[in-house]
DNA sequence: GGAAAATGTTTACTCTGTAAACATGGATTT
DNA sequence: AAATCCATGTTTACAGAGTAAACATTTTCC
Protein backbone atom coordinates (compact mmCIF):
# COMPACT_ATOMS: atom_id res chain seq x y z
CA UNK A 1 0.00 0.00 0.00
CA UNK A 2 2.39 2.72 1.50
CA UNK A 3 5.38 3.77 0.49
CA UNK A 4 7.21 3.35 3.60
CA UNK A 5 6.79 -0.28 4.90
CA UNK A 6 6.42 -0.96 8.11
CA UNK A 7 9.01 -3.03 10.19
CA UNK A 8 10.66 -3.96 6.55
CA UNK A 9 13.98 -4.60 8.22
CA UNK A 10 12.30 -7.01 10.91
CA UNK A 11 10.35 -8.62 7.57
CA UNK A 12 13.72 -8.85 5.71
CA UNK A 13 15.01 -10.37 8.04
CA UNK A 14 12.11 -12.94 9.22
CA UNK A 15 12.14 -13.99 5.14
CA UNK A 16 16.26 -14.61 5.15
CA UNK A 17 16.08 -16.83 8.59
CA UNK A 18 13.52 -18.72 6.92
CA UNK A 19 15.57 -19.44 3.93
CA UNK A 20 18.71 -19.81 6.16
CA UNK A 21 16.98 -22.31 8.56
CA UNK A 22 14.93 -23.92 6.13
CA UNK A 23 17.89 -24.26 3.08
CA UNK A 24 21.40 -22.80 4.19
CA UNK A 25 22.92 -19.36 3.98
CA UNK A 26 24.35 -19.85 0.37
CA UNK A 27 20.84 -19.75 -0.37
CA UNK A 28 20.02 -16.48 0.80
CA UNK A 29 20.10 -14.09 -1.82
CA UNK A 30 19.15 -10.30 -1.95
CA UNK A 31 16.88 -10.18 -4.85
CA UNK A 32 15.04 -13.16 -3.80
CA UNK A 33 14.32 -11.79 0.11
CA UNK A 34 13.43 -8.44 -1.48
CA UNK A 35 11.15 -9.79 -4.00
CA UNK A 36 9.48 -12.00 -0.62
CA UNK A 37 9.07 -8.87 1.37
CA UNK A 38 7.28 -6.92 -1.80
CA UNK A 39 10.29 -4.53 -2.13
CA UNK A 40 12.55 -3.58 -4.75
CA UNK A 41 15.99 -5.49 -5.35
CA UNK A 42 17.76 -2.97 -3.10
CA UNK A 43 15.86 -1.48 -0.50
CA UNK A 44 17.75 -3.96 1.71
CA UNK A 45 21.15 -1.32 1.76
CA UNK A 46 18.55 0.91 3.71
CA UNK A 47 18.48 -1.59 6.83
CA UNK A 48 21.64 -3.27 6.21
CA UNK A 49 25.35 -2.41 5.37
CA UNK A 50 26.10 -5.10 3.63
CA UNK A 51 25.05 -8.98 3.29
CA UNK A 52 27.52 -9.55 6.24
CA UNK A 53 25.33 -7.40 8.17
CA UNK A 54 22.27 -9.54 7.41
CA UNK A 55 23.89 -12.65 8.63
CA UNK A 56 24.97 -10.93 11.20
CA UNK A 57 21.07 -9.81 12.31
CA UNK A 58 20.81 -13.71 12.11
CA UNK A 59 23.69 -14.82 14.74
CA UNK A 60 21.47 -12.28 16.74
CA UNK A 61 18.65 -13.77 16.82
CA UNK A 62 20.04 -17.22 17.24
CA UNK A 63 21.82 -16.55 20.36
CA UNK A 64 18.46 -14.77 21.59
CA UNK A 65 16.95 -18.71 21.12
CA UNK A 66 19.98 -19.92 22.78
CA UNK A 67 19.51 -18.23 25.73
CA UNK A 68 16.13 -17.96 26.12
CA UNK A 69 15.74 -22.07 26.19
CA UNK A 70 18.75 -22.01 28.17
CA UNK A 71 17.19 -20.40 31.20
CA UNK A 72 15.23 -23.65 31.19
CA UNK A 73 17.88 -25.95 31.87
CA UNK A 74 19.12 -26.77 35.51
CA UNK A 75 21.45 -28.90 34.96
CA UNK A 76 24.17 -28.95 32.83
CA UNK A 77 22.92 -32.24 31.12
CA UNK A 78 19.91 -30.59 30.29
CA UNK A 79 21.99 -27.00 29.36
CA UNK A 80 24.35 -29.44 27.25
CA UNK A 81 21.08 -30.75 25.36
CA UNK A 82 19.88 -27.85 25.10
CA UNK A 83 22.39 -26.42 23.08
CA UNK A 84 22.63 -29.78 21.19
CA UNK A 85 18.82 -29.43 20.18
CA UNK A 86 19.18 -26.19 18.68
CA UNK A 87 22.51 -27.04 16.66
CA UNK A 88 20.40 -29.49 15.24
CA UNK A 89 17.14 -27.92 15.11
CA UNK A 90 18.83 -24.80 12.97
CA UNK A 91 21.76 -26.28 11.67
CA UNK A 92 22.75 -23.34 9.15
CA UNK A 93 22.07 -20.51 12.21
CA UNK A 94 24.48 -22.77 14.38
CA UNK A 95 27.13 -22.53 11.50
CA UNK A 96 26.95 -18.92 11.76
CA UNK A 97 27.32 -18.41 15.35
CA UNK A 98 29.65 -21.26 15.88
CA UNK A 99 30.94 -21.95 12.45
CA UNK A 100 33.72 -20.64 9.93
CA UNK A 101 31.71 -17.55 9.68
CA UNK A 102 34.16 -15.78 7.19
CA UNK A 103 33.55 -12.12 8.57
CA UNK A 104 35.13 -9.94 9.81
CA UNK A 105 33.85 -10.49 13.83
CA UNK A 106 35.01 -7.17 15.11
CA UNK A 107 32.61 -4.99 13.31
CA UNK A 108 29.88 -6.93 15.28
CA UNK A 109 31.52 -6.53 19.16
CA UNK A 110 27.93 -7.94 20.30
CA UNK A 111 28.07 -10.85 18.48
CA UNK A 112 31.30 -12.16 19.57
CA UNK A 113 30.60 -10.76 23.46
CA UNK A 114 27.46 -13.17 23.15
CA UNK A 115 29.44 -16.23 22.95
CA UNK A 116 31.80 -14.90 25.50
CA UNK A 117 29.63 -14.72 27.57
CA UNK A 118 28.23 -17.82 27.46
CA UNK A 119 31.56 -19.56 28.11
CA UNK A 120 32.03 -17.44 31.21
CA UNK A 121 28.50 -18.86 32.19
CA UNK A 122 29.49 -21.96 32.11
CA UNK A 123 32.82 -21.63 33.58
CA UNK A 124 31.16 -19.98 36.81
CA UNK A 125 28.61 -22.40 36.82
CA UNK A 126 31.14 -24.84 37.02
CA UNK A 127 32.49 -23.64 39.75
CA UNK A 128 30.54 -25.08 42.82
CA UNK A 129 30.84 -28.18 41.69
CA UNK A 130 34.67 -28.23 41.60
CA UNK A 131 35.25 -25.81 44.64
CA UNK A 132 39.01 -26.89 44.74
CA UNK A 133 39.79 -26.79 41.14
CA UNK A 134 42.74 -24.33 40.05
CA UNK A 135 41.61 -21.48 37.36
CA UNK A 136 43.31 -23.79 34.97
CA UNK A 137 41.87 -27.04 35.99
CA UNK A 138 38.42 -25.62 35.41
CA UNK A 139 38.79 -24.17 32.59
CA UNK A 140 40.35 -27.13 31.22
CA UNK A 141 36.92 -28.87 32.38
CA UNK A 142 34.67 -26.06 30.73
CA UNK A 143 36.60 -26.47 27.41
CA UNK A 144 36.07 -30.12 27.23
CA UNK A 145 32.53 -29.84 28.30
CA UNK A 146 32.45 -27.74 25.61
CA UNK A 147 34.20 -29.29 23.12
CA UNK A 148 32.21 -32.40 24.08
CA UNK A 149 28.93 -30.96 23.27
CA UNK A 150 29.91 -28.29 20.14
CA UNK A 151 31.74 -31.83 18.35
CA UNK A 152 28.54 -33.96 18.93
CA UNK A 153 26.41 -31.61 17.37
CA UNK A 154 29.28 -31.53 13.91
CA UNK A 155 28.73 -35.30 14.50
CA UNK A 156 25.51 -36.12 14.29
CA UNK A 157 24.92 -33.65 11.42
CA UNK A 158 27.94 -35.36 9.36
CA UNK A 159 25.92 -38.73 10.05
CA UNK A 160 22.95 -37.45 8.93
CA UNK A 161 24.27 -35.68 6.22
CA UNK A 162 25.15 -39.28 4.76
CA UNK A 163 22.95 -42.62 5.14
CA UNK A 164 25.23 -43.60 7.92
CA UNK A 165 23.03 -42.57 10.57
CA UNK A 166 23.71 -46.03 13.32
CA UNK A 167 21.32 -47.07 15.69
CA UNK A 168 23.32 -45.90 18.48
CA UNK A 169 24.00 -42.77 16.85
CA UNK A 170 19.93 -42.58 16.96
CA UNK A 171 19.96 -43.67 20.71
CA UNK A 172 22.27 -41.01 21.50
CA UNK A 173 20.41 -38.30 19.83
CA UNK A 174 17.12 -39.57 21.23
CA UNK A 175 18.49 -39.64 24.85
CA UNK A 176 20.88 -36.59 25.34
CA UNK A 177 20.75 -36.08 28.90
CA UNK A 178 21.95 -39.39 29.96
CA UNK A 179 24.33 -39.88 27.24
CA UNK A 180 26.13 -36.50 28.95
CA UNK A 181 25.81 -37.76 32.65
CA UNK A 182 27.25 -40.86 31.23
CA UNK A 183 30.08 -39.40 29.10
CA UNK A 184 30.73 -35.75 30.27
CA UNK A 185 29.29 -35.11 32.98
CA UNK A 186 29.92 -37.98 34.99
CA UNK B 1 54.99 -23.45 -24.60
CA UNK B 2 52.68 -26.26 -25.56
CA UNK B 3 49.55 -26.09 -26.00
CA UNK B 4 48.58 -28.88 -23.97
CA UNK B 5 50.22 -28.45 -20.10
CA UNK B 6 51.15 -31.35 -18.27
CA UNK B 7 49.60 -32.17 -15.14
CA UNK B 8 47.29 -29.25 -15.21
CA UNK B 9 44.88 -31.15 -13.28
CA UNK B 10 47.58 -31.54 -10.74
CA UNK B 11 48.47 -27.67 -11.17
CA UNK B 12 44.87 -26.68 -10.59
CA UNK B 13 44.36 -28.67 -7.44
CA UNK B 14 47.61 -27.33 -6.30
CA UNK B 15 47.21 -23.90 -6.28
CA UNK B 16 43.39 -23.89 -5.24
CA UNK B 17 44.96 -26.00 -2.48
CA UNK B 18 47.00 -22.87 -1.53
CA UNK B 19 44.25 -20.46 -2.06
CA UNK B 20 42.04 -22.52 0.24
CA UNK B 21 44.50 -23.14 2.78
CA UNK B 22 46.02 -19.85 3.12
CA UNK B 23 42.35 -18.23 2.65
CA UNK B 24 39.30 -19.89 2.44
CA UNK B 25 37.31 -21.70 0.59
CA UNK B 26 35.39 -19.04 -1.00
CA UNK B 27 38.46 -16.81 -2.04
CA UNK B 28 39.11 -19.79 -4.65
CA UNK B 29 37.78 -18.88 -7.68
CA UNK B 30 38.26 -20.53 -11.01
CA UNK B 31 39.43 -17.19 -13.42
CA UNK B 32 42.32 -16.59 -10.38
CA UNK B 33 43.39 -20.47 -10.24
CA UNK B 34 43.52 -20.41 -14.07
CA UNK B 35 45.15 -17.37 -14.45
CA UNK B 36 48.11 -18.60 -11.75
CA UNK B 37 48.04 -21.90 -13.81
CA UNK B 38 48.55 -19.99 -17.25
CA UNK B 39 45.91 -21.40 -18.87
CA UNK B 40 42.48 -20.08 -19.80
CA UNK B 41 39.79 -18.84 -17.56
CA UNK B 42 37.65 -22.27 -18.59
CA UNK B 43 40.38 -24.97 -18.89
CA UNK B 44 39.64 -25.71 -15.45
CA UNK B 45 36.36 -27.48 -17.28
CA UNK B 46 38.28 -30.28 -19.04
CA UNK B 47 39.61 -31.71 -15.26
CA UNK B 48 36.56 -30.98 -13.26
CA UNK B 49 32.87 -31.25 -13.86
CA UNK B 50 32.47 -28.04 -11.78
CA UNK B 51 33.85 -26.07 -8.76
CA UNK B 52 32.23 -28.68 -6.58
CA UNK B 53 34.14 -31.17 -8.21
CA UNK B 54 37.24 -29.08 -7.61
CA UNK B 55 36.32 -29.16 -3.59
CA UNK B 56 35.95 -32.78 -3.57
CA UNK B 57 39.62 -33.00 -4.98
CA UNK B 58 40.95 -31.02 -1.98
CA UNK B 59 39.01 -32.96 0.29
CA UNK B 60 40.56 -35.71 -1.00
CA UNK B 61 43.89 -34.44 -0.74
CA UNK B 62 42.94 -33.60 3.12
CA UNK B 63 42.00 -37.21 4.15
CA UNK B 64 45.24 -38.20 2.71
CA UNK B 65 47.20 -36.12 4.95
CA UNK B 66 45.04 -36.81 7.62
CA UNK B 67 45.73 -40.53 7.66
CA UNK B 68 49.18 -40.58 6.32
CA UNK B 69 50.35 -38.37 9.90
CA UNK B 70 47.64 -40.75 11.50
CA UNK B 71 49.86 -43.99 10.94
CA UNK B 72 52.50 -42.37 13.11
CA UNK B 73 50.09 -42.33 16.05
CA UNK B 74 50.85 -45.03 18.32
CA UNK B 75 48.14 -43.74 20.97
CA UNK B 76 44.78 -42.75 21.21
CA UNK B 77 46.09 -39.61 22.80
CA UNK B 78 48.55 -38.75 20.12
CA UNK B 79 45.89 -39.89 17.45
CA UNK B 80 43.62 -37.19 18.60
CA UNK B 81 46.39 -34.42 19.39
CA UNK B 82 47.11 -35.19 15.39
CA UNK B 83 43.68 -35.32 14.41
CA UNK B 84 43.41 -31.49 16.31
CA UNK B 85 46.87 -30.44 14.32
CA UNK B 86 45.56 -31.18 11.15
CA UNK B 87 42.23 -29.05 11.65
CA UNK B 88 44.20 -26.23 12.95
CA UNK B 89 46.86 -26.05 10.45
CA UNK B 90 44.61 -26.60 7.85
CA UNK B 91 41.33 -25.22 9.43
CA UNK B 92 39.86 -24.45 5.67
CA UNK B 93 40.28 -27.48 4.35
CA UNK B 94 39.18 -29.38 7.87
CA UNK B 95 36.04 -26.89 6.99
CA UNK B 96 35.38 -28.71 3.32
CA UNK B 97 36.09 -32.16 5.40
CA UNK B 98 34.16 -32.03 8.55
CA UNK B 99 32.04 -28.96 7.83
CA UNK B 100 28.94 -27.73 6.39
CA UNK B 101 30.32 -28.59 2.79
CA UNK B 102 26.90 -27.48 1.80
CA UNK B 103 27.11 -29.66 -1.30
CA UNK B 104 25.68 -33.25 -2.63
CA UNK B 105 28.04 -35.65 -1.38
CA UNK B 106 26.38 -38.59 -3.04
CA UNK B 107 28.10 -37.82 -5.51
CA UNK B 108 31.27 -38.17 -4.43
CA UNK B 109 30.97 -42.13 -2.14
CA UNK B 110 34.89 -42.45 -1.78
CA UNK B 111 34.47 -39.22 0.13
CA UNK B 112 31.68 -40.40 2.77
CA UNK B 113 33.77 -44.15 2.57
CA UNK B 114 36.75 -42.15 3.96
CA UNK B 115 35.42 -40.39 6.98
CA UNK B 116 33.33 -43.67 7.75
CA UNK B 117 36.38 -45.78 7.48
CA UNK B 118 38.09 -43.09 9.60
CA UNK B 119 35.54 -43.52 12.45
CA UNK B 120 35.18 -47.25 12.15
CA UNK B 121 38.84 -47.45 12.88
CA UNK B 122 38.24 -45.55 15.92
CA UNK B 123 35.81 -48.21 16.75
CA UNK B 124 37.97 -51.24 16.16
CA UNK B 125 41.01 -49.85 17.68
CA UNK B 126 38.99 -48.84 20.92
CA UNK B 127 37.75 -52.41 21.37
CA UNK B 128 40.88 -54.22 23.04
CA UNK B 129 40.64 -51.49 25.98
CA UNK B 130 37.24 -52.01 26.44
CA UNK B 131 36.88 -55.88 25.93
CA UNK B 132 33.59 -56.20 27.82
CA UNK B 133 31.58 -53.22 26.52
CA UNK B 134 28.76 -53.94 24.25
CA UNK B 135 28.38 -52.29 20.60
CA UNK B 136 26.14 -49.70 22.07
CA UNK B 137 29.11 -48.72 24.80
CA UNK B 138 32.01 -48.76 22.31
CA UNK B 139 29.98 -46.63 19.95
CA UNK B 140 28.98 -44.24 22.86
CA UNK B 141 32.88 -43.94 24.06
CA UNK B 142 33.72 -43.45 20.16
CA UNK B 143 31.80 -40.96 19.83
CA UNK B 144 32.58 -38.99 22.44
CA UNK B 145 36.13 -39.35 21.77
CA UNK B 146 35.69 -37.97 18.43
CA UNK B 147 32.80 -35.28 19.24
CA UNK B 148 35.56 -33.83 22.14
CA UNK B 149 38.56 -33.53 19.82
CA UNK B 150 36.31 -32.37 16.68
CA UNK B 151 34.90 -29.77 18.92
CA UNK B 152 38.24 -29.04 20.56
CA UNK B 153 38.95 -27.90 17.19
CA UNK B 154 36.32 -25.51 16.86
CA UNK B 155 36.63 -23.81 19.88
CA UNK B 156 40.23 -23.36 19.38
CA UNK B 157 39.77 -22.04 16.09
CA UNK B 158 36.70 -19.83 17.41
CA UNK B 159 38.98 -18.55 20.38
CA UNK B 160 41.69 -17.40 18.09
CA UNK B 161 39.33 -15.91 15.43
CA UNK B 162 38.43 -13.12 18.41
CA UNK B 163 41.29 -11.89 20.40
CA UNK B 164 39.94 -14.37 23.04
CA UNK B 165 43.05 -16.90 23.65
CA UNK B 166 43.21 -17.46 26.94
CA UNK B 167 46.49 -18.78 28.44
CA UNK B 168 44.71 -21.96 29.94
CA UNK B 169 43.23 -22.84 26.24
CA UNK B 170 47.21 -21.71 24.53
CA UNK B 171 48.28 -24.14 27.52
CA UNK B 172 45.70 -27.15 25.84
CA UNK B 173 46.87 -26.07 22.14
CA UNK B 174 50.67 -26.74 23.49
CA UNK B 175 49.71 -29.91 25.31
CA UNK B 176 47.44 -31.49 23.76
CA UNK B 177 48.31 -35.01 24.53
CA UNK B 178 48.31 -34.42 28.08
CA UNK B 179 45.25 -32.48 27.38
CA UNK B 180 43.37 -35.73 26.20
CA UNK B 181 44.76 -37.53 28.78
CA UNK B 182 43.14 -35.60 31.42
CA UNK B 183 39.87 -36.12 29.89
CA UNK B 184 38.80 -37.92 27.15
CA UNK B 185 40.94 -40.76 26.99
CA UNK B 186 41.49 -40.45 31.36
C1' DG C 1 47.82 -41.12 -42.50
C1' DG C 2 43.35 -40.16 -41.04
C1' DA C 3 39.64 -40.49 -37.57
C1' DA C 4 38.52 -40.04 -32.90
C1' DA C 5 39.35 -38.51 -28.34
C1' DA C 6 41.38 -35.39 -25.20
C1' DT C 7 42.60 -30.96 -23.96
C1' DG C 8 42.76 -25.95 -24.25
C1' DT C 9 40.40 -21.31 -26.05
C1' DT C 10 36.84 -18.00 -27.16
C1' DT C 11 32.66 -16.19 -26.50
C1' DA C 12 28.85 -15.29 -24.19
C1' DC C 13 25.30 -15.68 -20.71
C1' DT C 14 23.43 -15.65 -15.99
C1' DC C 15 23.17 -14.88 -11.26
C1' DT C 16 24.19 -12.07 -7.45
C1' DG C 17 26.17 -8.32 -4.55
C1' DT C 18 26.33 -3.53 -4.34
C1' DA C 19 27.19 1.45 -5.56
C1' DA C 20 25.00 5.86 -7.23
C1' DA C 21 21.58 8.74 -8.45
C1' DC C 22 16.84 9.57 -8.01
C1' DA C 23 12.01 9.71 -5.90
C1' DT C 24 8.74 10.02 -2.17
C1' DG C 25 6.49 10.97 1.87
C1' DG C 26 6.44 11.75 6.81
C1' DA C 27 8.69 14.70 10.46
C1' DT C 28 10.56 19.20 11.77
C1' DT C 29 11.25 23.86 11.75
C1' DT C 30 9.83 28.46 11.03
C1' DA D 1 0.53 26.02 7.02
C1' DA D 2 4.57 26.14 3.98
C1' DA D 3 9.24 25.00 3.36
C1' DT D 4 12.86 21.94 4.41
C1' DC D 5 15.05 17.77 5.69
C1' DC D 6 15.79 13.07 6.36
C1' DA D 7 14.66 8.36 6.31
C1' DT D 8 13.20 5.03 3.32
C1' DG D 9 12.24 2.87 -1.13
C1' DT D 10 13.36 2.66 -6.55
C1' DT D 11 15.97 2.65 -10.81
C1' DT D 12 19.87 1.95 -13.17
C1' DA D 13 24.07 0.18 -13.82
C1' DC D 14 28.15 -2.30 -13.08
C1' DA D 15 31.42 -5.92 -11.70
C1' DG D 16 32.76 -10.59 -10.15
C1' DA D 17 32.25 -15.33 -10.74
C1' DG D 18 30.38 -19.89 -12.39
C1' DT D 19 29.61 -22.30 -16.45
C1' DA D 20 27.62 -23.74 -21.08
C1' DA D 21 28.59 -23.99 -26.17
C1' DA D 22 31.14 -23.79 -30.07
C1' DC D 23 35.63 -23.81 -31.82
C1' DA D 24 40.77 -25.04 -32.18
C1' DT D 25 44.72 -27.94 -31.52
C1' DT D 26 47.16 -31.80 -30.14
C1' DT D 27 47.61 -36.60 -29.15
C1' DT D 28 46.33 -41.27 -29.73
C1' DC D 29 45.02 -45.19 -31.95
C1' DC D 30 43.53 -48.01 -35.72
Amino acid sequence: MSYHKENLKERLAEIAWEICAAESWQKVNMRYVAEKAGVSPTAFYRHFKNKNDLKAELMRRGYKILDEGRKNADTFSRYGAHYIRFGLEYPHIYDLMFGNTAMDMSLYPDLTAQSHASFEGLLEGLKPFMPDASEKQLMIKAVNIWASVHGLVGIIRHANSQDNKTESLAWIEGNLEAYLEATTFG
